[in-house]
DNA sequence: AGCATGATTCAACGTTCGTTGAATTGGAGC
DNA sequence: GCTCCAATTCAACGAACGTTGAATCATGCT
């Protein structure tokens, strides 16, 4: 009896690709931040050994930066589409369509956003310049869209957009945050409930607070976002 | 020569008594996180041995829970008084203050407020809740300041006022937070400026957002809260 | 069949962490 | 001046961490 039961040691029959890790990374590093996760907890949440990673990337900080490189450029390209000038809806539905696009690259797993929502403050140095960059080409582009429904004459014309923007997205990002998780007990409400309930009462809110004319009735506003 | 310049073992000329560990403890928590803030550097922070620690509280978790029992109280105190039925002002005035109120206690240093802000989400369970208690008293002090304003008819009946409850002091703390980080790159202008005007677009969009009449003028906004 | 190579695991290193028990000392009370 | 106690430090434990180098296996190429 050489080795009774030994687990093998070379590669599994199912292939890991550096993808499966970030998949994995993002669940961790979502849920415990940059520092406190660890590689091993990756790893478990993989179903590799954790020197795995160290072959597909060089180290920790390095997983990190890949996984802010996968995940944004999709939702700029999104952004991007809806920033376009040609576009002559109303601004209010397609602010509503901002919100939608932060939901669906954001919204279905804690994932990137407490991370984006905490390490900008928190985190080490390279990596606060890192993500600053990314949220701010994000950020532009709403902020433009902004820009042109001044110029439509729907939004106030002494508006501050860059501070405006900031509210927008930060907001957004604490709904989808934190609503699901007090939703039940504050609110009363099942959790994707609440945050479509909150999405909605912050258009509105903001919307008033932006518009030129805040009396005039919104255009209606499609479905919750999914 | 038995001992060349060993430094005393026994009692320092000045005690340290356990809110001179809290302040030290709040600095490091509000940097790095419950979970990532080592009871060493506390300790160093502090000028003390990390065992001095366990002399004066149980763990790190009952360290947590002593910071916050010292610093919620004044806060919820300020709102208390804030919400007097009695208090005639305007009701934009006085959801002026409440963002006085919170700059006043968590705007000095990072102290509490990421840690509010952050813990909620990826804390354990037992602080989550502990946390979460906290945040709904001071937050049921701000929607009956909500309430009274409809009753005075300058606030809009059909409006949800947990939830803008809710995005009236998030967004206070996102600004306090993120503002002073990311002003001199991105808006140009020194940190406490940032802050103050932050606070002032964000105070006139939300109430702009809320009011039955939105084009009313506001009454005038005392300057930045010190 | 043999071999090279890419993918994976194992075992270990040095560090840091939370925590503890014993040792030490300054000052209060007698 | 002695004693006792509260406050403080020291030294160490076991666990977990990021990281690395060598070992192992699966697979495709020749």
């Amino acid at each position: 009896m050489p080795s009774p039961a030994r687990p093998p040691r070379g590669p599994k029959p199912t292939r890991m690709d550096a993808d499966q890790l970030l998949d994995a990374a993002q669940e961790v590093f979502g849920r415990d931040g940059l520092r406190a996760a660890s590689l091993r907890a990756i790893a478990k949440q993989a179903g590799c050994d954790p020197a795995l990673i160290y072959y597909h990337f060089d180290s920790k900080e390095a997983m990190f930066t890949a996984l802010l490189a996968k995940r944004f450029p999709p939702l700029v390209e999104d952004l991007r589409r809806l920033a376009d000038p040609a576009d002559d809806r109303h601004t209010a539905l397609r602010l509503w369509e901002v919100l939608g696009i932060y939901h669906h690259h954001l919204g279905r797993d804690p994932g990137l956003r407490g991370l984006i929502r905490g390490e900008i403050v928190r985190g080490a140095e390279g990596i606060q310049e890192l993500i600053q960059s990314r949220v701010i080409g994000a950020a532009t582009l709403v902020r433009s869209l902004l820009e042109q429904g001044i110029q439509r004459g729907e939004v106030r014309k002494d508006l501050h957009t860059l501070l405006s923007t900031f509210f927008l997205l930060k907001l957004q990002l604490e709904i989808l945050d934190v609503l699901p998780v007090v939703a039940p007990r504050i609110l009363g409400m099942p959790p994707d409930e609440a945050v479509a309930e909150g999405e909605r009462a912050w258009l509105h809110l903001f919307w008033r607070g932006i518009a030129t004319d805040p009396a005039a009735p919104l255009p209606p506003l499609p479905d919750s976002h999914d």
